[in-house]
RNA sequence: CGGGGCGUAGUAUACCGGUAGUACGCCUGCUUUGGGAGCAGGUAGACCGAGUUCGAUUCUCGGCGCCCCGACCA
């Protein structure tokens, strides 16, 4: 896409009504808007990124068996009030609304619920089962204090998955594949080498669940880390007992600050036993399956990887999630020539299928670059008279900043889409 | 929810009990063109309400909003 026809523009100032790097670089790139305290837009280099996460999320859900469906965030109370929890003291974030003759309705802050009672009508026999299904759905939660940026809003993309298994043992083996699918996500959003599967407390459903728990300052948690095992610990739980059943061992731990990108844990059969979910297992007796539940925030997982890679000059992105592959820099000025190259350029990298960012503006170096910097595409590509008179085009990468000149003849190779 | 801080052009900031200045942005023109250019002209502003006062953007009170620390975070 040309830039000169994107709408949004850079800001050389930070504002002043945010603090966290997440949002500062995020608002002065123009990825993202913020309408009020918790709430923001995806503008459209924003919302490529999302859709980039998604993309990988979804990649990796569907690998291990998931099935995507999109439900609805107008909830009914009366599903609720069989689990027990519409009290605003057991769930405190709760958002509700009424309709028009007074009917009271929920506004979804998480699915269990109303999955489980949907799945009543296609789950009766053990061969409906195993069942893994999951969605990528906006999320409303009334939190008391937004904060940290898009690290803690109160409205948010997130990818909920459901797992309904016949039993424990059956329901094991997936969360460990689950498990193991969420570090393919960390790794390709490209923060894999500072996530850590964390040991944590399971809520008030179970002894247990994992966090995922990227190394940052802009944390909220505090994770203690078995370098050997590369296993941690989130310091709820950090006691004797549960080290003693993990096999780890205090002196060998080191304690960091930490966020949370994703969190999987066991729910027993306690919502299909409140709502009534049943199968017939094969000797004709009727069970509850056994669940889980699997998220991750598309939103603060785009801020973590800000916090995790950007730099001094801007945001730093990981190819799968970048907004663009080439940032491609025309330094044209009055000449013509350079201008016509450049539209060639930028020609050839599209119908090779590359997304490109074309900076086509009327702008001077200095300010071109400084753009490219914020924004923060993995690659720079500048067509200028110098790059001409040398044959070629420049290509630097922005996180470490080395420039080769690739010389016209090579180019196709070099930015071969394989 | 407890505590603290803050609301002035699009953005970032300054001053002031007598209606507001600067920078960036934006618009026009000329020059410039490899790291956020120069000159000239122009555009644009006091969160809301009440009170005190001859007069409030400034002081007082209330509301609303934003940030930070803590608590909370199925």
């Amino acid at each position: 896409m040309r830039q000169s026809q994107l709408f949004t523009r850079t800001r050389k100032e930070a504002p002043t009504d945010e603090i966290s790097k997440n949002a500062q670089l995020l608002i002065r790139a123009g990825f993202i808007y913020k309408e009020m305290a918790g709430v923001y837009t995806l503008l459209p280099l924003g919302f490529r990124v999302i859709k980039n996460i998604e993309r990988i999320i979804r990649e990796e859900m569907n690998a291990i068996g998931g099935q995507e469906v999109l439900m609805t965030t107008l909830q009914d109370p009366k599903l609720w009030e069989k689990s027990g929890r519409w009290d605003d003291s057991v769930i405190d974030v709760w958002f509700k609304t009424t309709l028009r003759q007074g009917t009271e309705l929920g506004i979804a802050n998480t699915h269990e619920e109303a999955l489980t009672n949907i799945l009543r009508e296609y789950i009766s026999s053990h061969r409906d089962i195993p069942a893994y299904i999951y969605q990528i759905q906006t999320k409303f939660r009334n939190e008391l204090r937004a904060k940290s940026g898009i690290m803690r809003t109160r409205e948010f993309q997130m990818k909920d998955l459901y797992s309904f298994n016949a039993d424990e043992a059956g329901f094991r083996a997936f969360y460990e594949q689950c498990a193991q699918a969420y570090m393919r996500i960390f790794a390709r959003a490209g923060i894999g080498d500072v996530t850590y599967r964390t040991f944590a407390s399971g809520g008030s459903f179970s002894p247990f669940s994992d966090e995922f728990q990227t190394l940052t300052e802009a944390g909220e948690d505090t994770i203690y880390i078995d370098d050997a095992s590369g296993r941690a610990v989130n310091k709820e739980v950090y006691t004797d007992d549960v080290l003693a059943e993990l096999g780890l061992s205090k002196d060998a731990m080191r304690e960091a600050r930490s966020i949370e990108v994703g969190n999987i844990f066991p729910l027993g059969t306690r919502f299909p036993e409140a709502l009534g979910l049943m199968y017939t297992d094969e000797s004709g007796e009727k069970k509850f399956p056994y669940m889980g539940s699997y998220g991750i925030g598309l939103g603060r997982l785009m801020g973590t990887i800000v916090e995790v890679l950007s730099d001094d000059k801007g945001l730093v992105w990981p190819h799968e999630v970048a907004p663009f592959a080439v940032h491609l820099v025309s330094l044209a000025g009055n000449n013509s020539d350079v201008a016509a190259e450049a539209e060639n350029t930028y020609n050839a990298l599209t119908e090779r299928g590359i997304e490109v960012l074309f900076d086509d503006r009327d702008a001077r170096a200095g300010e071109k670059f400084a753009d490219a910097d914020l924004i923060g595409i993995p690659t720079r590509v500048v067509v200028s008279e110098k790059t001409i008179a040398a044959g070629g085009i420049e290509v630097t990468d922005r996180k470490t900043g080395s420039t080769e000149l690739v010389p016209e003849s090579a180019v196709p190779d070099y930015f071969s889409n394989d």
